[in-house]
DNA sequence: CCTAGACCCTGTACGC
DNA sequence: TGCGTACAGGGTCTAG
């Protein structure tokens, strides 16, 4: 479940091994992702790989001809393999590589997406995304401005890419914790004081998961298939009936908004 | 406009 | 062993 840190991850080893190398062909197994997969990338041959940035949870590969925009959703990964290597299953996605290597894109649930844009700027997918977390334009200003008139419960609103971009489900429970939040409290009821420490705790746990290359639960993996390693970091996400590292208190779970939602009772008001 | 909930999808885990 | 069901959840869409 790649969010921010695990795309920022493969980010970082695609710019490694993918930029200035040519993209020979692309071949299609399957086109049904979460959009039909667009003609324009059936079609590219010969196409240089001139960048590859990251906005949001988006990727985006920067051809002479425009750009490819991929989104992992779910289940979504990438794999860099030599010519020799079959196919699995789910590989929906071959980028043939001059440098006689394919990169796979693997995907079971199909929640991903290969978009195509000639003008980023133009982008549906790209417009109306809230600020990245960070960067300077997302402080505690701004969070506050936000969050003063919003009846929703904090754990939901910061998952709104409106408000801010990259935050799941396994960073904000995280980002919480860290902050001393309660899952469940009301947007409009936190002080500035509390989004001060809240903004500073998803800084701080996005920084520290991409030092770790990301969290491997279940579907992330990088692109030569090493796990990451911030699970062993996590603090609440996935430990339901778990005693709290900071103060042995029994780690909660319930449902927010149909997503778990992990906090603990002591740490977090 | 704002907010909540349904929906898309398939591999894995678990209860009977 | 085998079958049915719940669960994982990002982003979009619809309903109220």
């Amino acid at each position: 479940m790649p969010e921010l840190p695990e795309v920022e991850t493969i980010r970082r080893s695609l710019e490694h091994n993918l930029v200035g190398k040519t993209i020979i062909r692309v071949f299609i197994r399957n086109i049904r992702l979460r959009w039909i997969v667009p003609n324009e990338i059936h079609c590219l041959n010969k196409q240089l790989v001139l960048s590859i940035s990251r906005r949001a949870k988006y990727l985006l590969l920067e051809l002479p001809k425009g750009w490819i925009i991929i989104h992992f959703g779910m289940s979504g990964s990438l794999r860099l393999e030599s010519f020799e290597q079959s196919p699995i299953k789910h590989d929906h996605i071959d980028l043939i590589m001059s440098d006689n290597k394919i990169l796979r894109y693997n995907d079971p649930r199909r929640f991903g997406a290969w978009l195509w844009s000639n003008d980023l700027a133009s982008s549906n997918v790209l417009s109306n995304l809230g600020p990245e977390p960070l960067s300077d334009e997302f402080n505690a200003e701004y969070l506050f401005n936000k969050s003063f008139n919003t009846r929703t419960l904090i754990k939901q609103w910061l998952m709104d890419p409106k408000v801010v971009v990259g935050i799941g489900n396994i960073y904000v429970n995280e980002s919480l914790f860290i902050a001393g939040v309660l899952p469940n409290r009301l947007t409009m009821s936190l002080n500035k004081k509390t989004i001060i420490l809240l903004v500073d705790a998803i800084k701080t746990t996005l920084c520290s998961a991409i030092e770790q290359g990301g969290t491997t639960l279940r579907n992330f993996f990088h692109i030569d298939n090493k796990p990451g390693c911030f699970n062993q970091k996590l603090r609440v996400y996935a430990r339901a009936g778990k005693m709290c590292y900071t103060c042995k208190t029994l780690i909660c779970k319930n449902k927010q908004g149909q997503r778990s939602t992990f906090w603990c009772p002591r740490c977090q008001s």
